[in-house]
DNA sequence: CGTTATTTTCACAAATTCAACATAATTTTG
DNA sequence: CAAAATTATGTTGAATTTGTGAAAATAACG
């Protein structure tokens, strides 16, 4: 995986080139903002921050109030620097969906810690979205597909077919199951649409295509081993 | 459903519960264990533990060593916890047929999470409706056959058949009793198309085909056993 | 409103299945 | 043992089902 992005923010420069070196040491790529108007702005600008480091006391805008503003869009992890640790607006925090807190004055290790277990945390919680199988990924989230890797593009039903087979893995589907499953049910259509569909998704994904397979009388079924070759 | 019942093996008493508490709130029965032994005692002496929750790293006996004893006997799901992520024996681990990894330190959302989503996946492919007799698997959720592991591809009639066939084995059945319940009632041919379908099993099947017998003047049979060789 | 992408329908070709028939083999019965 | 009844087997054409390409309908977009 590529350097994570981690944004930082903080009205002191002091303490934000500090926390920069430490987690670059680490192997982080770090962006800093000196307010809360500036952080939203970058943080909308960059699409890909893994993780904010936001201090609580800034003038104008504080910390709660960029959290509660970037809640609002994303659920990137956040951690708040306070700055005495009986500060206790902790539950005010978790409530505005705050990950994790670490108090002024922190070593260097701690936060690195803290950092690389919430990175690993929100890590495991993607991999819920995450389906697999035979070289094929579907991220739900993200809706995108890759095969061995590689991008593909798929249409909104496309995506929603293949999602529902690999769901459905090595389990034979009834053309009305898929209706009723991939389309809404009030759908009554014809049933070859179906067809239609398998044929391009097949067609897209190469010789991954075969692990789509034609159940005769039947419906399809998405192989996850090679079966009988 | 009953509350399930989830083993936690760790050494740690501090871990076990807090793994334990979360499991509780979120309506699972919870028993505990110190170590590998006494793991293994619980899970034989209580039979219906529905997911197992084990340590990599506990002395003596270690996660592993568990893992693998219990997988001699039973498919129940595993856990295992790691302590670090890069902790990479995870490919020893799916070859023992670990289900799932969850490092620590690990949120109670993702441990409860994952719980659920194994589970659920369990339960699922307990739905799983298998057949078997004298060698022959049939697996009518993923529609296909096997015998002596290896896959027979049958048409759809033929799998219909032989599902029949499976599911009423050692009884008698009149060929009228076959055409109601294979073919469609409204059917009214000839019931003579039953015999080529039992021919063309018959020689799919090799020489299990003979389990499928003629009852002279009656119709077919499947046997259980080789009655009478 | 026109343009583009997506989804659905349609028509025909290709593949597969299946019932039916004819004939051979087997079993029962007298 | 022979005749009658029943089952096994090979073949075949019709019917069903699926694959495919293109057209028509629908939705998305600026």
């Amino acid at each position: 995986m590529d350097r994570m992005k981690i944004l930082v923010v903080d009205d002191e420069a002091r303490m934000r080139k500090l926390v920069k070196d430490f987690l670059t040491k680490s192997g982080y790529e770090v962006i800093e903002a000196e307010d809360g108007s500036h952080a939203l702005d970058l943080f909308y600008d960059q699409k890909d921050i893994a993780l904010i480091i936001l201090d609580v006391m800034m003038p104008k805008v504080d910390g709660w109030e960029v959290c509660r503003e970037i809640r609002q869009y994303s659920k990137v992890p956040i951690i708040m620097l306070t700055a005495k640790s009986d500060e206790r607006d902790e539950l005010q925090g978790f409530g505005l969906g705050v990950d994790e807190y670490i108090s002024k004055p922190f070593s260097p290790k701690i936060l690195v810690a803290r950092v690389e277990a919430i990175l690993r945390r929100a890590g495991q919680l993607d991999r819920e979205n995450i389906l697999e199988a035979g070289g094929i990924v579907i991220d739900k989230a993200a809706h995108n597909v890759t095969i061995d890797g590689k991008p593909v593009e798929l249409s909104y039903k496309e995506f929603e077919l293949l999602t529902y087979f690999l769901e459905n893995k090595g389990i034979a589907l009834s053309r009305e199951k898929i209706l009723n499953n991939v389309w809404n049910y009030d759908y009554f259509g014809d049933a070859r649409t179906i067809d239609t569909h398998v044929k391009k998704l097949r067609s897209k994904m190469g010789k991954k295509g075969d692990l789509i397979r034609t159940i005769w009388g039947m419906g399809y079924k998405f192989e996850t081993e090679n079966e009988s070759l």
